[in-house]
DNA sequence: ATTATCTATAGATCTATAGATAATGC
DNA sequence: ATTATCTATAGATCTATAGATAATGC
């Protein structure tokens, strides 16, 4: 998954193999403990990359789980453009989003656990998940779907209503998914402004299929 | 602050003297990188502590940063029961709760740093934080004030906004803080249920006096 | 010829403990 | 007499680099 242009010739392909077996390495770590202590020798060795060769990447143990952090984030986004593209009403685009994210925890935990432990830093920063979101929520401005004083409040609102869900998608497996996500959705859209009989409606539309 | 009985004799408040300062120390870490990778000799030194004296209190990094954590989160719902008893309308007592936390990362940046970077473990936590919003959430469904399906959700959604709020107060200091406070409280009233003309209103309800 | 990877290693740093010192309880 | 603190240190671990090896470009 380059994030720029594809490499060309088999040099940078076997260096962009190695910086992505470190990255890959990274990435695990981070959502089975989250613990950035462990030492460059035993990232190495789990991306069964030798040990030097992590200083041809990256000058720092933190710019290597930055690097990884960014990663999953952009993959997150990516899902959004994947499933969520076509629905063109802002308040089912919300929805959707978030029920999509309850499902990613359990289909691809490793990604989400990485968002759970990381994401809040990154509501702010100008990943394309947030461009995207703030889009969205000036489309659903302009629609007159949503009746919001301040979008920056609300993106971080947002924000921090999925980070939560995916909080406590993990914290109580016991609860269904997909149910509590639609609760939220519902919630949220009420804080969007959408009066609560088109939320309650909204947030349970079917969801687009997979590919 | 002793979060139990206070120490009796002289050889326990020495004792209980060292033991806070390794945790004051670590809170300070918290606040100002996150960055728990701070060696144990360089945390006792900040401390002003013998090395050697932090394996009479902890077994390791992890405990103490654990340790601190706690204690921070246990300050910040002390700083709720201080300022917010005596309100008994659920919506104001949520909505004053939201803007007391905004200006706490102003007042009280080293605890609210941390509740910034550890805040989402502890949301479903047994902290008496958690506990309180439950409290309140009842309170709040019980007057027909708040109408929500699944209090679970609702706590969860309740702590993710308010932890999306002090990010924002920390990453965009240039906004007004007070008043990012007012429009996120009142969109969380419009997500519990609240009417968006009580929701305005109830928001932007003079605060209780300080001390 | 160039460039990335790998292995080996020097030097620095860190953890955990042992033993000495200082302070208090009864 | 008891208990916590402190200093000193052994042993382990970790980082960063140097130099050898392997793979590719032109």
């Amino acid at each position: 998954m380059p994030t720029s242009a594809p490499p060309s010739n088999r040099f940078e392909r076997r260096r962009a193999e190695t910086r992505g077996a470190l990255v890959r390495a990274a990435r695990q770590i981070l959502a089975e403990t989250g613990d950035t202590g462990a030492s460059i020798q035993a990232i190495a060795e789990r991306a069964d990359v030798g040990f030097g060769s992590f200083y041809n990447h990256f000058e720092s143990k933190t710019e290597l789980f930055e690097a990884a952090v960014v990663d999953a984030m952009e993959e997150f986004g990516q899902a959004f453009d994947d499933r969520l593209t076509g629905i063109d009403d802002a308040a089912e685009l919300v929805a959707a989003g978030f029920r999509l994210s309850a499902r990613m925890a359990d289909s691809h935990p490793e990604l989400m656990q990485i968002v759970r432990r990381r994401g809040l830093a990154h509501i702010h920063s100008d990943n394309g998940l947030a461009r995207r979101a703030l889009r969205d929520l000036q489309v659903g401005m302009d629609s007159g779907r949503f009746t919001v004083r301040d979008p920056a409040v609300a993106l971080s609102a947002l924000g921090g209503t999925l980070l939560s869900l995916v909080e406590l998608r993990f914290a109580r497996p016991d609860l269904d998914g997909d149910e509590a996500a639609v609760n939220l959705a519902e919630m949220v859209l009420r804080m969007l402004g959408v009066p609560p009989d088109d939320a309650h409606e909204v947030a349970r539309r079917p969801l687009p299929e997979a590919d």
